[in-house]
DNA sequence: AATGAATGAGGCTTCATTCAT
DNA sequence: GATGAATGAAGCCTCATTCAT
């Protein structure tokens, strides 16, 4: 844990170098347009779908003329890229200062688990967006969010690690498919939830997934 | 463990009922050319990428003219249903022939997660298209494709009741919840795989994956 | 009304050796399937529309397979003036045989509507077609139905030409304008029939469309 | 006469809201490309027959891109009736205006004759496609173009109807079945008119027409 | 003569992006 | 910086017709 609270941030540290942004004057991320648009962005791809949301229309949303979402974005994958490392960074953040006094590797995958649901059921926009409709646009796209996403697969890694080292995770922990489990399990949770209307409360899920993580199907 | 016994390939009974078939007559699923536009759609559709597999595209690598493909089915759509239904319909008889003669629900498990390795190992192109390249179409294909999957779930299920019943799993079990673990990391699994271009052997990692499904992570 | 007497089925003579037939053995049109198909051919404009008229469609209600069609007509275009031809011929047919015994001018043109109107009022998938939707039909197949339609014309020429001859008549009458005006005018009443679905006895129109032609407007 | 009198062009005064324009800020209609490509379609449709005017011949006879057309039409359906109301609101209003200072019914009528062949004769474009392309369209476009046709025909019944009242026609007309014929006959010598390439002047027809419809065919 | 499976050309429309104002 | 009118490429599907059986 100690690795975690000396780079509480780190690894987040160069999110915001990924995509557009001309020079280093004034940063374009901190205009007030940037927020605008990526958040225009989420309620017009969660309330319209994916393949229904025009630039036009987020453009609307977003209280701007179409050309002015070029002065922000490259183009339409920036904007979808740009949203996902927007969000999925404070997402890191937030799990991240959750952790953060936390040293035993259990419940910290406890926190972990709680802090992911507990921040799709806080805005069920960005939920569907993240759970459903990002995941219709184009192998680059996906490519380029997977990139970000590692951020968040690495904090799951030393939270492994840790736990592992310290013997509360078996020892000999094949990391990368511990990893792949803990996150297949959590995302598809949190997907069939929200293909479920969002209907029951996400949060309540979380000991029972945890439980069956840590502890696996065993009697 | 009686009731898998008693109707061992029931779940999949009426799979092939599905889209798009005139009268009971020459059933259009049974013709050559069926099965060849099928085929040839997951070739191009591995290899192009959804968004850049056209139909005359998928007639051409077929052998067949454009208009043929409409012979067999209602639209582009009704090929990428019916491709799943064909092919998860496949695999889900797979299984289940695998675990015929096994009873214990661990041993079960472990046939199921093998089963689908092998499968995905066996076709590569498959593979592609359906841990990357189906995702990306739109809602109501992915409904569609979510009703094909039920059976696979379905199955999954059984194992798991099966398990919580003999005691070989968690007499409490929320199934529901473990479903969606199994499912959620073998997918996780399969779709890294992929994503890393297919370049280590898949079927290698079912051992510790059903182990880590079994056990969980703890020491 | 000599001339009229003299060659009362003149004016058709050449009717039946317009479009397609092979070669003097035994004619197509006088096998059954002929006639079938034009029947068919009817009803399915009739309750189809022109444009969801399809050949496929004709062979069904027909009783025979597609390429049988092209046994008996060149192409579709073949099947729709055939069919005009046909139901005009014996449109004209039956408006001569009802005036035969007729020399009044006046008296002519009221049989001549009257018929007219009858006939439609006969068979009301064959109004829906001739009124409606073979006039969708494009400029080529519409200048050959016109070729057709000219023996209803000369039909009219002759009555308009009696009458004026007779007195009955203005006797310096422009007979290709009367004619214009009488065509013309039962045309509309026809077409306003149909558009408003048959859903009033046209023939009790004759008399007065008869009287507004003969005496116009003036009080 | 009165009536009439009162308010000549009322009849016609929302034919300007029929189809495709959002809201009441600038009018599309009044946008120079609406004229510029309503223009173009009547050049485009005369020179090559309805079915073979492509969207994109219209846009290049019309000097736009392609798209553009969709910025001021919803679809291709929408630019014929638009055509059609855009066209036959100014011939009905040039109707209305040569019969201002006229109250006498059978001069009013002649003078909507001259004005209609006038018309037509000033636009040969215009005379093809509305005599003879426009009616090919399908059942959907046609009842839209009865629609702006209506405000025609109550124009004819208005005059009509004068006649009737101030005796000058049969005081116990049948106001439907004169429209019909005056319709009817008006119709039928400007197709005849167009069929025959416009060969010959049609506006000095228009005297024998009124005549005939006045006093019909009687010695 | 009759069949019907196979063919393949052809066009409307959307929407991300630009650029003159 | 902000605008929004204009651009133009790209693809699914229908259906008249053929021809091997």
């Amino acid at each position: 844990m100690h690795q975690e609270k000396d780079k509480p941030t780190g690894a987040l540290k160069d999110l915001n170098s990924g995509s557009y942004m001309k020079g280093d004057e004034t940063l374009k991320k901190d205009k007030p347009k940037y927020k605008q648009i990526i958040d225009a962005a989420v309620v017009v791809i969660a309330e319209n779908g994916y393949h229904h949301s025009q630039v036009s229309k987020i453009a609307k949303q977003a209280g701007v003329a179409d050309g002015t979402i070029y002065l922000y974005f490259k183009n339409k994958e920036d904007i979808l890229i740009s949203l996902f490392e927007e969000k999925m960074g404070q997402f890191v953040s937030a799990i991240k200062r959750g952790m953060e006094h936390e040293e035993d590797a259990a419940a910290q995958l406890e926190i972990l688990i709680k802090s992911h649901f507990q921040m799709l059921a806080d805005d069920r926009h960005l939920a569907i967006v993240t759970q459903l409709e990002l995941r219709q646009s184009n192998k680059d796209i996906r490519l380029k969010i997977n990139k970000v996403l590692k951020e968040y697969l690495l904090l799951v890694d030393e939270v492994l690690h840790n736990g592992a080292q310290s013997g509360v995770f078996q020892t000999d922990l094949d990391i990368r498919l511990a990893r792949q489990m803990v996150f297949g399990t959590i995302d598809e949770v949190a997907t069939t939830w929200v293909i479920n209307d969002q209907k029951y409360d996400i949060t309540n899920l979380a000991a029972g997934v945890h439980s069956l993580i840590v502890r696996g199907l065993s009697s």
